[in-house]
Order: structure tokens, then sequence, then C-alpha cells
DNA sequence: ATTGATGTGTGATAAATGTTTCACAATTGT
DNA sequence: ACAATTGTGAAACATTTATCACACATCAAT
């Protein structure tokens, strides 16, 4: 087996000395298009190098591979581990503690939910759905499921903050067909839905549909049926560590989206922080700091 | 052949609508990482993806390839253009996105607060707190301010699983000197409190310190007053580019706490938990799946 | 120039591996 | 109970890989 410590590119660099003229043509056409090259075929590498097949086969043994399977499957590996950005490599976040102390491997894997998730957001989804929650021209309705009334909520405490016309629902209770008797064409419903996929969520959000409503859901990476009726569907990696799946790549994009809302009201958000701040002071209810 | 402006994964993306369950499965197998596992034999993909090598030949045509090596091919064909496009242009989370995009801003912001925030972490005192919590001969206690109530919720709801004796209290309400009637030397407050820091919350917990209860305190960097009466303070950064702080940090301490106590308890959390799925099957509010 | 050692390509081929497809059973949701 | 989806096992098929023998080229040393 070659070495592990560094890549293969490297460990080619080194060996090159070592290498014939064919080879190294070979060793330096690999190197053009690093790593792609090597993934196909052994036949079109050689093609491509300009040297006859055997050659190849011989310099891969050389490198110190069984054979080209293992070679290809050498730099699969690096490849995997390059994509990773070297934040998410970051052995140790709690450095106290062990690399495998719990606070370590689950923020691993979060930082790397947050990574899949991010990257496979649609910018202009995300932009869409943030100037349908910031118009206050439509109802917002926020609808939560059992676990994730509390993201709902949350986001229901903010926009509180930023705008009027906001309702709070939860799908598991039996008051919501009330609110729903309000909700008229063009409004705004925000539904979150991971697994396990609640059949009331999903009624809700049919009921909204047929009234005209628009709907922005916040779900998982297997996507709530509700994504059918979606303007806009906004999918979470939630995998981690533990009997149940994590909220904080959610919370994250929650975030994202209540800071991009309060930017595009910003004027009647400065309005209505300074009444709040003003009214917090005088129940006393707050300290000032510290 | 797949159409050729966008990338292959986008291409993938926009099809999981036309996929089955199983596909989607594969699917979302190849872009967790995206390329390299579809670079490998067919076979081993099928496996990783626990699916059957059938379904993989199914949606590699139903993407529009004639069969798996030309999928493959046009893989390498991308890897080979984007490995040579102006340096990896990777600093961005949302890759779509422009990198002053409030998805690209904020989420590095968040990043940087889980990184200062699991660096200064005392793992012992995690530890510890996770003991304390796990604890079933204590009552626990967990209280929650305006904002942070629903993270408080959120820890309520799981330990609701995982153990029993378990309630939850808002500071901000007026119903909570009942329960301090119950407390005892030796329970245990799970507090949240996070600026602006909450009079109610401190006059809480001056009470349950007297009565001789164990105050582990989750706050922010400026640490709330409360801290001197604390058994463990657990300490989050929380700035982010909005008008409000950000809960995300916060939460993953929460969830690696709730994913360290489910071990502690693990025989009982088990139990609890099937007998939950049992009603969940019977009660018929979820879905199994998609 | 001749020699011999080394490296390389050719073409063929056997073996291994990977791919595609089939019929059928099992499962699942409607 | 029906239709759609999926997995199983197997077989047929295609490709790829690893080698071989051999011819040819190169080059350094005699």
């Amino acid at each position: 087996m070659a070495e592990a410590a560094q890549t293969i590119s490297d460990h080619i660099h080194k060996m090159l000395d070592d290498l014939t003229r064919a080879e190294r043509q070979l060793a330096l056409s690999v190197l053009e298009n690093y790593p792609a090259s090597g993934l196909g075929p052994l036949t079109a590498l050689a093609k491509d190098a300009d040297v006859s097949v055997p050659t190849v086969a011989r310099m891969v043994q050389k490198l110190g591979y069984k054979g080209y399977p293992e070679f290809q499957a050498a730099l699969r590996e690096e490849l995997k581990a390059k994509v990773k950005t070297p934040i998410a490599k970051h052995d140790t976040w709690a450095e106290a503690a062990p690399s495998g102390h719990i606070l370590n491997r689950f923020t691993e894997a979060v930082i790397e939910n947050i990574r899949l998730t991010l990257g496979q957001i649609d910018p202009t989804a995300f932009d869409h759905a943030c100037d349908l929650i910031a118009d206050v021209d439509r109802h917002l309705f926020i609808v939560g499921g059992r676990i994730t009334h509390t993201l709902a909520e949350y986001l229901f405490l903010h926009m509180q903050v930023v705008r009027p016309h906001v309702t709070h629902v939860q799908s598991t209770s039996n008051t919501w067909p009330h609110y729903l008797l309000n909700a008229k064409e063009g409004d705004v419903f925000v539904i979150f839905d991971v697994r396990r996929y609640e059949n009331n969520t999903l009624k809700l959000a049919e009921l909204a549909h047929e009234r005209g409503a628009k709907i922005i859901l916040i779900t998982d990476q297997w996507r709530s049926p509700v994504h059918q009726l979606a303007t806009v569907c906004l999918s979470n990696r939630i995998v981690v560590p533990s009997a149940w799946d994590s909220a904080t790549t959610t919370m994250l994009l929650l975030e994202t989206m209540i800071s991009s809302v309060q930017t595009l009201n910003w004027t009647q958000t400065k309005a209505r922080i300074e009444g709040l701040e003003d009214m917090f002071d005088q129940t006393k209810l707050f300290r000032k700091f510290t």
C-alpha cells in the first residue's frame, strides 16, 4: 500500500525519479487533470497519456498498489476527503475533550449537515421565501408539528416583532380549523414538517393550498409529502449520532431567514424593536446588563 | 444525454420529484459524497445507499443516461471541468449564492460561534451536567425565559421521553412558584438565560438555590448573573449578523447534551421510545415514510 | 559498430470484475 | 385486493484488467 499521510499526487511526485520515461509521461498525464483521469478505465488513461496498457499496469504496481482498481479506490477516498471543507475535518472541536467524545462527534456531524444543507440550497428559492414572509400584505401563518413546534414558535416570536398579521398554528391541536377560516388567497404558510411526517400537517397544507395560499415548507432531506403543494421547499440534513434527529441545521436556516426578513422590513422592524425596548424598560422585567 | 448547462448534482435535484422512494434514497446517497461515490463500481454504490443493484441501473437510466458507465463518464467530465476553474471557491457554504449573500455570511458567523464555544467548553463540567440530568432520582426542572423558552421546551420534549419526573417551568409565567414548592434538595434545575437577562429567572434561581437544588445554567458568553449560583455553567457565543442573537450554537450544545443523556439512560430510553412508537402507530397520527 | 541491458509497444488472451436484464416474490400504499 | 415499487438471485453479457511472449527501440559501454 501507498503511504497514508500524504496525498496521492504528492506520492506520485516523489516517485517521479524512480520511473522510466514512458511511466513518467503517464504519471504527468495523470497529474494533468487530477484526479479525474485516474478515475476512468485503464485503457482510456493509457490512450490519453499515449502509452501502452501494460505500462499503466506496471506503473500502478510500482507506486505500491496491488492493481489499478485499488489505485482508483485510493483516488476516490482522497476525493471524498477533499470535498469536505477544511473546517469540517477539524477533528477536535472541544479541544479539551478526546476526539471520540460526544461533544466532538456530535459537532462534527452537525457541521457536515450544515455543509450539505447549504450546499444544495437554491438561493433564489430562499430569497423568494424571504420575500413572501416579509410581505405584510399577506397574513403569515406558522405551522409546527409535535417536535418542530418549538422551531415554529421561535420563528413566530421573531416575526411578531418584525411584522403584523402573524399567527402560530399547532398542527397537533384541534383549534387549527378555526385559523384556516381566516386564510385567504395569497396568504403565506410556513410549514415545518420533518419525519415522522404528520398527517394533520399534510391535511392542513392541503386545505391551505386549496384556499390559494402560498406554502413555504421547511423539512428534512427526505422531504415531507407537503412538498408537492409547496411554493418553496427548504430541506435540511438532520442526521446525527443520537436516537433523534437534529434541529440545529434547521435552526440555522431559520435564523438566517429571520435575519434576511428583518433586513427587508428594516424600517418597520426598527420602530417595533424600539417600542419593545421601551416596554421592557418600563416593566423592569429584564435587566439592562450583567 | 443529460442537459449540459447545469451540473449533474443540480440535475439530480430537479429529478428528485420524479424518482421513487428507493431511487430517491439512492440519489441522496450519491449527493452525500458527491461526486466520489458515483465514480466507484455500481455494486458498491448500491450497497452504500442500501438499495438493490437493479435500482441503481433503473435510476441511472431514468436520469437520462444510457448506462452506468455513461453516467460515470459525465461525472468525470464535470470533475475535470470543476478542477480547472480558478482556485476552488469553496470558501462559500451555499455555493450557488454569492459570498456576500446572507446565507453565507450568517453561516460563517455561526460556524465561528460553534468553534469558539466548543473550544472553551470544559468537558468535565459538561459530563457532570449530563450525569445530573440523567439521574432519575432527582426531579428535573427546566426553566426558560422569553425567547429561550423554545429551547427549554425542546429539551423538555426529549427529556420526557428519556426519563420521568420532568417539569417545564416558564420563568415569565405566574405559575412557577407552585412548581418550586415541590423542589427539594438535590433536584436539578436546567436554566436558560441569555441577554437580556430576566429578573424573574434570577429570582427563581435564587429560590431553587436556597432549597439546595443543583443549577445547570445555559447562557451566553457574557454569562447571566445566575452563574454565581450554578453548579455547572455552559456559555455560548451568540453573535451573528442580525438584530437578534443566535440560538443555533445553544441548540447544538443542547442536542449534544440530549444525545449524551440518552446514552447514559439507554435501557430506559429504549423501552420508552418503543412504547411511544407503538402509540404513534396506533393513533396513525404519523405516516411511516414518504 | 557491436553488444547487451533495459524499456516499450503490440496483439492476444485468460481471468476477473462489472453491468444489464429477467422473472418472481415480497412489500407497501391506495 | 390491486397496482406500483423494490429486492432477490441468477444468468447472460460487456468491459476491464492483468499478463504473456515477442519484436523493436534506445542507449551506454565496449
